[in-house]
DNA sequence: TTGACATATACCGATATCGGTATATGATCC
DNA sequence: GGATCATATACCGATATCGGTATATGTCAA
């Protein structure tokens, strides 16, 4: 058994930091694959593949515009991965808690010391 | 090019559900690898395996104890993560952003209306 | 209809990765 | 030292994936 495919969710599919760098890229507005190739200075090819990756997982969605392709994102479809590492996120605000501990020690202490320091 | 490494970043790291298992399990504390076999219902060397992935990115760390190694987890390795998803947050809340613009102009149509009806 | 432009797909070779099984390492206890 | 428990590593086979090159599809313009 293999890696799980790209296509088989957000988070493989976003492991691909070309990947990351479409949407980066798309997130200023929608772009036709041209911009891209240009964007990312890779063959069309490659680009155009991680495109279909990245509509397989619906991370972006596709509208045709004459010869053109116009290419906007999906953020929605990055939600999972959000509330995933958000459960994350006192882990490395732990510090400051501990800190917020600490300092509230060195009050009690000097409130102890103010009051029966005689 | 095959894919990148699982070992090149948190982002492949955590691509695999089963290291996103691994670090639930050790959400709520440090256990040894055989507690996490059990959790997992996967071999104990797999397990192992995940674990390295793990460590390689620095997602978690080890302590000995006795024959046990006690694996806890290292949130600061997935800031990353959170910090690349996090741009996209309002992708998927723009639908209040845009109802916050509609109320906005239904209320200047009203005021419009209150000030210049007759 | 022919040519130019824009994009998608087919094929290739190299390789890391998954679970599985067997075995090595390492610590503890008697 | 020998047995046992806990964990790590080595090896295997199957396969999806990456970039690259060549080609197919599709659209417009003259």
């Amino acid at each position: 058994m293999p890696r799980a495919a790209t296509t088989t969710d957000a988070f493989n599919a976003v492991a691909e930091p070309r990947r990351r760098q479409i949407l980066d890229a798309l997130a200023g507005g929608e772009r036709p694959v041209n911009d891209l190739v240009e964007l990312l200075g890779l063959g069309q090819p490659q680009v155009s593949k991680h495109l279909r990756v990245l509509r397989e997982v619906d991370l972006v969605a596709v509208r045709d515009e004459g010869r053109q392709r116009m290419y906007r994102i999906n953020g929605q479809s990055l939600k999972p991965i959000h509330d995933w590492v958000k459960a994350y996120e006192q882990t490395w605000n732990e510090r400051f808690e501990v800190l917020d501990e600490v300092l509230e020690e060195l009050k009690e202490q000097e409130n102890d010391n103010g009051g029966n320091d005689d």
